[in-house]
RNA sequence: GCCCCCAUCGUCUAGCGGCCCAGGACACCGCCCUUUCACGGCGGGUACGCCGGUUCGAAUCCGGUUGGGGGUGCCA
């Protein structure tokens, strides 16, 4: 073949045990322990017997904390019996380490580089999700090896983020941990020791040649493979001086072993690569800086993760990770090789995976456009995983409760910005008065709607009001339009020309006229008097139909034909605005 | 090109060989409620890509095919 070596059958066996169930895409379920995994039974989770109950608390401490009071390490793992038969490691190259019972350790890494993206709260969703649920721990690491691309911006985007969402990390930036620094900038040294350690195994080469070199060598072997072809691999010194002589500086190059590498991968099974189309791939630069081939496996194994949870996007790197774990391990940095799970990806408009042009990817515009944190995670828990056939709305308690990695479906799913609304608008309803009222006056203040710092008798105006806004409003950004009328300025206050318009008009003039007459009558103002005297003028006196009836008087106080309900409204407005609005509308 | 992944209503999903001529949610269409809006209630249409095989029985298992996606870097 390429590379001019004899290619053995296959390393690995097949399945393992005989009573392993492994059925491509629908794994047994995960149970936690490295390497185990049990035929799927329907929830059986719902029967625990342990009071499971108050035990985590997904929302304490946004943005991270030191605390582990309360949270039971390794809680789940040691739940179910094992079954003798079940083991996951099935090929020299195993992703697994049988007979361990490390706890569940998962990390987020992004790359501060741009706006965050909703595809990578989905990640970072599911690896806390499935941290907590086995009680494990969640690393936060930034990957800043790119220091063109990477910025403080993009940085702080992405911890704003994670603290709005209350996605909080055990280790990381801010809280630090025992594998500190938490910052690829900041881990060179040990990347330096690493690249300095598999140079001196066998597991490596130098490599001088230059893309162009080994494309040219492919097509004239007319090789079906792209990418490197292994030619350093095998050089004599002869030829290592004569590049050295030309003045070239050699890169490090992995040399992949030959056969084939399968792991079980927890959301889509049995996954297998001949290694004939992975080629050896780069380490570093020539000028020495580690790449992202080298540091990500090599921190993920520093830090002692266990579990990758990723984007379908690596899945393709999966084969090279787990090859160079092999390496890691022999060199005494890794002590395992951990399980990868690789999640579908979130997809945009006409099936494409959703790109940073689309405005719907970007994830802190969800919180600016008064989305609920609970109401996006929901969500997007919901691409690629169900808590039930006929659930949709939960809680993030209950999906911690709920969460396990081997429901994750394999396919990818498409972005619905409809169903994240109506997912959102749940939640809303699920609040209580003072939780939306105290979630929305950030929205009031920035809109021009409430003074900052708001006072007293906004306040007070602020908490009748909310009661009739609250349940009318989707997201928060909605409660600005239905009482900007309440809190502004007599003088500043504005009829909405197309609604004033529409209803108003000349059909609309002696409706308001006789809702003054009316009004001004009334000895009490209270919504009761208020609702009977426009009842009894309009709608008994002047025969109109009630949508006819209100929706002058509507526009004329309020300023907008949507509006909370008009009598409360105009109680709350008060008698001497309220008919002044109606005078004004008079002409 | 080559490799890998994926495949149930328009969308997200339930389904783990008989409970399914396929369930839920969003969207859509009617109707009801209603002072606008937002809720809420009732009803409706719409899906197992295709071809083989295994089986008494297949949406479910196997093979193929088609279609989609991703990867194929001294990017991450």
């Amino acid at each position: 073949m390429d590379r001019d070596r004899p290619r053995p059958a296959r390393l690995q066996p097949g399945p393992p045990g005989p009573d392993l169930p492994q059925r491509r895409g629908r794994p047994g379920r995960y149970d936690g322990r490295h390497g185990l995994r049990r035929p799927r039974t329907r929830r059986p989770r719902l029967q625990r017997d342990d009071a499971a109950a108050g035990r985590r608390h997904p929302h304490r401490h946004p943005g991270g904390c030191r605390s582990h009071a309360g949270r039971r390490r390794g809680g789940d793992l040691d739940r179910r019996p094992r079954h003798p038969h079940e083991q996951g490691g099935s090929t020299s190259m195993s992703t697994t380490d049988q007979g361990t019972t490390t706890p569940v350790r998962v990390r987020m890494a992004p790359s501060p580089t741009g706006s965050p993206h909703v595809g990578m709260i989905r990640t970072a969703l599911f690896n806390w999700a499935f941290a907590r649920h086995h009680g494990g721990t969640f690393v936060f690491r930034i990957e800043d090896t790119d220091k063109e691309r990477s910025t403080d911006e993009s940085l702080r985007s992405i911890l704003d983020l994670m603290r709005w969402l209350g996605l909080d990390w055990d280790e990381g930036p801010e809280v630090g941990g025992p594998h500190a620094p938490y910052f690829q900038s900041e881990r060179g040294d040990k990347y330096a020791d690493a690249l300095a350690l598999l140079r001196e195994s066998s597991r490596t080469y130098d490599c001088y040649c230059t893309n162009e070199e080994a494309a040219a060598r492919r097509k004239a072997a007319g090789s079906k493979v792209q990418g490197y072809d292994g030619f350093c691999r095998e050089l004599s010194d002869e030829q290592r001086e004569a590049f050295i002589a030309e003045g070239r500086k050699p890169i490090v190059r992995f040399r992949m072993p030959e056969g084939s590498i399968t792991w079980h991968d927890l959301v889509r099974g049995e996954v297998t690569f001949e290694t004939e189309f992975v080629p050896d791939f780069a380490l570093c630069r020539a000028n020495g800086d580690p790449l992202y081939t080298l540091v990500n496996p090599v921190d993920d194994a520093l830090m002692e993760i266990t579990h990758v949870l990723r984007g379908e996007d690596l899945l393709s790197s999966t084969p090279r990770q787990i090859a160079l774990y092999e390496a890691l391990k022999e060199v005494g940095i890794a002590k395992a090789t951990p399980q990868f799970g690789h999640l579908p990806y979130v997809m945009g408009e006409g099936n494409k995976k959703l790109s940073k042009r689309d405005p719907e990817a970007h994830a802190l515009a969800y919180r600016d456009q008064g989305y609920l944190p609970e109401g996006l995670l929901n969500y997007l828990a919901l691409l690629g995983w169900a808590i039930a056939a006929d659930r949709d709305v939960f809680t993030l308690e209950e999906m911690v409760e709920a969460f396990e990695i081997t429901d994750v479906v394999a396919n990818p799913a498409r972005f619905d910005i409809k169903k994240c609304d109506a997912i959102n608008a749940a939640h809303m309803r699920r609040l209580s008065i003072e939780d939306i009222t105290h979630r929305v006056i950030p929205f009031l203040k920035a809109d021009g709607v409430l003074s900052d710092p708001v006072n007293d008798a906004d306040a007070q105006l602020l908490e009748l009001a909310m009661p009739l806004v609250a349940e009318r409003i989707n997201k928060l950004s909605e409660a600005s339009a239905l009482l900007e009328f309440l809190f502004v300025d007599e003088d500043a206050f504005e009829v909405d020309p197309d609604d004033a318009a529409k209803v108003i008009g000349e059909a609309g003039i002696p409706v308001i006229q006789a809702s003054y007459d009316a009004l001004a009558a009334l000895p009490t103002w209270s919504t009761e008097a208020i609702q009977a005297a426009l009842q009894a003028a309009l709608v008994e006196g002047l025969g109109l139909k009630p949508r006819n009836a209100f929706g002058p008087v509507r526009v004329a106080v309020t300023g907008r034909r949507i509006s909370p309900p008009l009598f409360e409204s105009l109680e709350l407005l008060g008698r001497e605005r309220s008919l002044g609005r109606l005078q004004r509308a008079l002409g």
